[in-house]
DNA sequence: ATTTAAATAATAATGATTACAATTTAAGAA
DNA sequence: TTCTTAAATTGTAATCATTATTATTTAAAT
């Protein structure tokens, strides 16, 4: 998460994959970003730098990211990927109805879940924890639709 | 998960929806499986019995069924939707190389699980709690590749 | 400065999911 | 039971995020 840029020079050499501008680029952005960004969102944005950016190097980086456990990526039901920074254990509070992701860490989170997980037998190389809700902002629209999407009318 | 389907048609009739031959033979399959079927393996499987069972409908009503909460949606990195029977707080064990899913349900889970969402401030609408490894199978095929989805050589 | 394996860019291909339109049907009313 | 109709099903086309591909560029070791 406070990760510096020497940082992940260090971790992308440790792990045998080439420093390029791109990539730390797209890195600066997606780890220090709060909101849980789909691709799209940081091509989008890192693209304002490097106008010749391509998407695929953006969906490339950010897979590598989630492989050397810098990043958690999202699968979504709207079936874009959104990507956090936050690789501990935590809740992932998401609004069923537009998508939106907050982080929440539980005062004693470290601790319940390593409760959770003791009786596991292994040790697991990561997790997912989210609980569903539909958020203040979409609640106040009123009706919510029944049927798949659970949409706003 | 143990819904027989007089409380299935009832559900139904609850919320509205019709009783359709095509929807309880679907839930027959997705509501007792063990394995977290995908779309395509419910419709592989209940079109032995319903010939002119149509994917759309499987779509349909897996989504349903999902919305209802007689179902939980797992959306995974493959984009593979797999459906899970039990709604209740458990955690998903999933294999990160086959994408394998194992229900695993902790001695206190509800108990330790409430005491994180106690915290939150608002009543959760369903959860997803998943830990990732990778599963003895794939360990025993020895070398797993760095690049994205993580198969094996 | 050279070399080369890896990364990037641009674009085509993929495929699960969704949308759509025509047909069928569940279930309430007569 | 038959009628009515809104909902469900079917078959298929369209969508679109993601992945694959290939030519070009480049990081970094020699």
């Amino acid at each position: 998460m406070a990760m510096n840029i020497e940082q992940i020079i260090a971790k992308f050499h440790e792990e045998g994959f080439k420093v390029t501008p791109q990539r730390l680029a797209i890195c600066e952005y997606v780890l220090s970003s709060k909101d849980h960004p789909t691709t799209d969102m940081a091509y989008a944005e890192v693209k304002r730098k490097y106008p010749t950016l391509s998407l695929a190097t953006v969906y490339q980086t950010l897979h590598l990211l989630a492989d050397i456990g810098l990043l958690q990526e999202l699968e979504m039901d709207d079936r874009v990927s959104r990507y956090d920074p936050n690789t501990s254990p935590h809740i992932n509070i998401i609004c069923k109805n537009c998508g939106m992701v907050e982080d929440y860490d539980a005062k004693d989170m470290a601790k319940l879940w390593s409760e959770i997980v003791k009786g596991l037998g292994f040790e697991p190389i990561g997790q997912r924890i989210d609980v569903y809700r539909y958020c203040e902002k979409c609640l106040k629209k009123v009706k919510i639709k029944k049927t798949r999407g659970v949409s706003l009318v």
